[in-house]
DNA sequence: ACCTGAACACCGTTCAAGT
DNA sequence: ACCTGAACACCGTTCAAGT
């Protein structure tokens, strides 16, 4: 809605700038959010804004520099409300859901996540910040803190990608003949997966998809609930070890 | 090595068959060892096979039907050997590392195999059996062991991103100020990285990188080894529930 | 059936020229 | 400083023509 029907612009510096990194990211999103990712070209982000694609890179120094615009303003969506407010694992759920939710439609920000310093990121330093308050809170060590959240991110990031997979997705086909066990697991897990459509009990996801049970999500909270459970029992040594 | 020179081929249909799956994968590969995923196009996969660009339609649909060879003869690489001649924790643990270390250079294909369906994967799927049958013999109730291997792989897609992170990925710069708790925890990482270069102790790396624990090492431990006994956990219930 | 060669509809990025 | 417009060096894919 920004520059729909404008007077055409002449070449030159215009009298006032048009372009910003918060106008950037703002139609970036909207981009991604139409027509996905596969949406999100340069010319596409220049067209929305009014500009000519080259006039972009006055902003940006390339096009991995928007995907990080978009990162760092999604960050800033993900939950970190429980750490200093709830105990420690429910806080971790807390995150961990809402992390993965919102990456879970932006995947191929992943790539570049996983990869890119954090230096130019203040949305998501901040984000770290209160995780790692929270976990110092619950009486983790200083030096295992990053491991820890790094375990933790990763199977987030993981499980976003399993989110965007089909149902079918493990359908043997004309191999099941010879892969008995796993088909059979496969059309187990299946079965159980329709036939209890909404078994909200223990684990729950607070503030996510609040019924429906997928595959992934089942599949995440078992994950979830061991890494949790796994971590904590790591904290509190049963004998005294020389340290590792 | 194949065609490398070779007397120019006219059109129309060669004598014998000049490509095939195999020929394809293998040059994939070798592309993907010299120049890295960027290098891997059709031109120059084709330039590579002797033919022209247009041939490789006869006999892949796109680009992501070579991406899915190439996943495929991967799969083959992992190590499943430990189940059914090892413990469970054990055979997972020689599964989880090969299974990182294999896709930690192969990163863009965790995008392919997250989201497409296995049927035309056989290598895959024959892993996918082999773990079963562990996972089986330690007592898994079927319904629960595709859940189990999922949240597992999603752990290591996320872990073979961490791989090919720079060491200094969480350096936080100038928002080190704002930020203090997270930015001591990533110093006192760091340090401690640096500090212990060889520290092969408890939880090993079955037939991996025998030294050099890096930082992305010591966080996929600390994962691997919370998500192994937490799953075990799950296995033997503490009390009788009502099913989940 | 399986190849060549030309063409199509795109990409991200650079740069001189303009104000 | 910040825009336009043209150009560059690519992509993956399609298709008629050949044997």
């Amino acid at each position: 809605m920004v520059a729909a029907q404008q007077a055409k612009r002449r070449a030159g510096r215009p009298p006032s700038a048009v372009l910003g990194p918060a106008h950037i990211t703002k139609a970036a999103l909207k981009l991604i959010e139409q027509d996905g990712y596969k949406g999100l070209t340069m010319s596409a982000l220049a067209r929305r804004l009014g500009v000519a694609p080259s006039a972009l890179y006055n902003h940006v120094a390339s096009k991995a520099d928007v995907l990080l615009l978009v990162e760092d303003h999604l960050m800033a969506g993900v939950d970190v409300s429980g750490f200093g407010a709830e105990p420690w694992d429910e806080a971790v759920r807390r995150w961990a859901w809402s992390y993965r939710n919102v990456f879970a439609r932006h995947t191929p920000l992943i790539n570049v996540i996983a990869v890119l310093p954090v230096t130019n990121a203040p949305q998501t330093v901040t984000m770290y910040e209160a995780v790692t308050a929270g976990f110092l809170d619950a009486g983790w060590p200083q030096e295992r803190i990053i491991d820890a959240i790094v375990a933790l991110e990763s199977f987030i990031f993981g499980s976003a990608f399993d989110v965007t997979a089909p149902e079918d997705i493990f359908d043997t086909g004309t191999l099941a003949a010879d892969n008995p066990l796993f088909s059979a697991a496969v059309r187990s897990r299946s079965i159980r997966n329709s036939a209890s459509p909404g078994s909200g009990s223990a684990a729950g996801s607070s503030s996510s998809s609040s019924s429906s049970s997928s595959s992934s999500d089942s599949a995440f909270r078992l994950g979830l609930e061991a890494l949790i459970s796994g971590l904590r029992a790591s904290l509190d040594p049963v004998e005294a070890k020389p340290a590792v």
